[in-house]
DNA sequence: TCTGGGGTCCTCCACCTG
DNA sequence: TCTGCAGGTGGAGGACCC
């Protein structure tokens, strides 16, 4: 059997722990920049509030309903989703952490137990460890304990958030009581060809043909259906080092100067390089993009990437610079109003599997000061050491108003209780 | 005025090579 | 030497997840 643990509302029941007058207020949590809602509470969510929903354009909800608005606090959430893990950890060996909120366990040999208590038990731990609620559901395939998480978090009162299929019975009410949306793996474009050819639920999708999925949905798709039907397809995954790494931002205002954005896309570069020194690995492609506001109708568009393979494989803050600027040189066009840029660096490599090039040399003095400037910031807050593509008098900051405390993580934001 | 960020995997197609 | 075919590869784009 696998399980799936989804901490309820996490953002919000976050911000909830060390501020207990929030419990039963609506809450509704900012995406970077106070940008759209990516996170609310049942009490948000019952007032309307959707996922995803431009922050502006609900001002007058938010004021109206009283709704308690937050920045996201990654800082936060990044120490609490740990502190759940952990917890989680001691139930069973086999533990993949799937999202900063979610976690499939493996309960192998477990068919003796009795799962509804554990689960209960599990819930219990990680609320007194953390404050933070949990759903739970058991299943013998992941897809299907997708499906049971969703039972138990939607009728937790009688299934004291632990919902477990276990048998065929329960396996084909509980696919058909799930609309063809809210499968895990069909997303929005699918589940409307699905709808239109009228799979409304997730037991009519397992009723089409192998065939017929593959052909329309490819091979995911077609795992997904055998481990809707009951047959383990999808395994845990071990956590593996990242494929890409990517930094991209939305700028508050819109930029025009190429300064301004040679001296963005350095910063991004400066971040992918330190993510990838922190994985070992190096890159040898970077690629730079550019966006201007697609929501301003009312200027010209334009959207650009390009991708420049560096000389060798590197990790090093001032090849990545080099490179992201050679591609940014590349790609801009005077004139444009750009709100968006970002760079991913990808084709990674480990640090003991990096091909060298015959007719170019890594300069040797790199890796060195680059650790060095890792040991700086890490022991004086990032950032304090800067190259000289980055702005050493501005400041880019991201707009955030309404952000919390980092409660748990900062010395100085600490609670004080006073007695 | 103000609309997020960071990933993965798969398919298709063009191109190259034997 | 030319042509056609098959298989491999890499980039672009689409779909999904949180």
């Amino acid at each position: 059997m696998f399980a799936l643990v989804d901490c309820n509302n996490f953002y919000a029941s976050c911000e909830r722990v060390f501020n207990p007058a929030l419990n039963g207020k609506p809450i509704a949590v900012l995406s970077n920049n106070d940008g759209c809602v990516i996170a609310r509470s049942n009490e948000a969510k019952a007032l309307g509030i959707p996922m995803g929903a431009p922050a502006f354009e609900y001002k007058h909800l938010f004021l109206k309903h009283n709704i308690h608005v937050f920045s996201s606090n990654y800082a936060l959430y990044g120490d609490m989703s740990s502190r759940v893990m952990s917890l989680l950890a001691n139930f069973s060996p086999d533990i993949e952490i799937y999202s900063i909120d979610e976690a499939f366990l493996k309960f192998e040999g477990f068919q003796y137990f009795n799962l509804q208590e554990i689960g209960e038990i599990m819930r219990k731990q990680v609320i007194r460890g953390t404050g933070i609620p949990i759903s739970i559901g058991f299943a013998p395939t992941k897809a299907l304990t997708k499906v049971a998480n969703k039972i138990a978090k939607k009728f937790t009162e009688r299934t004291q958030g632990v919902y477990i299929i276990d048998t065929e019975e329960k396996r084909v009410k509980a696919l058909k009581w799930t609309a063809i949306e809210d499968v895990w793996g069909v997303g929005r474009k699918h589940a409307k060809r699905l709808r239109a050819l009228n799979i409304n639920n997730a037991y009519q999708f397992t009723l089409q043909s192998d065939d017929w999925v593959r052909k329309h949905m490819s091979v995911i798709g077609l795992r997904l259906k055998h481990d809707l039907e009951g047959k383990p397809t999808l395994n845990l995954e071990t956590p593996n080092t990242k494929k890409s790494i990517a930094t991209t931002r939305s700028f508050e205002g819109m930029i025009t100067d190429y300064a301004a954005l040679q001296e963005r896309v350095a910063t991004f570069a400066v971040s992918c390089a330190e993510k990838l020194r922190h994985q070992n690995s190096h890159t040898n492609a970077v690629m730079v993009f550019l966006h201007t506001n697609g929501f301003r109708k009312d200027l010209p568009q334009y959207y650009r990437n390009v991708v420049i393979k560096t000389e060798n494989p590197t990790n090093s803050s001032f090849d990545l610079i080099k490179t992201a600027h050679k591609a940014l040189e590349s790609i801009y066009k005077k004139g444009l109003h750009y709100k968006k840029a970002g760079v991913i660096v990808m084709n990674l490599t480990p640090e003991d599997q990096k091909q060298f090039s015959l007719f170019s040399h890594e300069n040797p003095k790199h890796q060195p000061l680059m650790a060095i400037v890792d040991r700086l910031n890490a022991s004086y807050g990032n950032n304090k050491v800067k190259f000289g593509s980055q702005s050493l008098g501005r400041q880019w900051k991201m707009k955030q108003e309404r952000l919390s405390p980092r409660y748990s993580t900062h010395i100085n934001d600490i609670i004080r209780v006073k007695v």
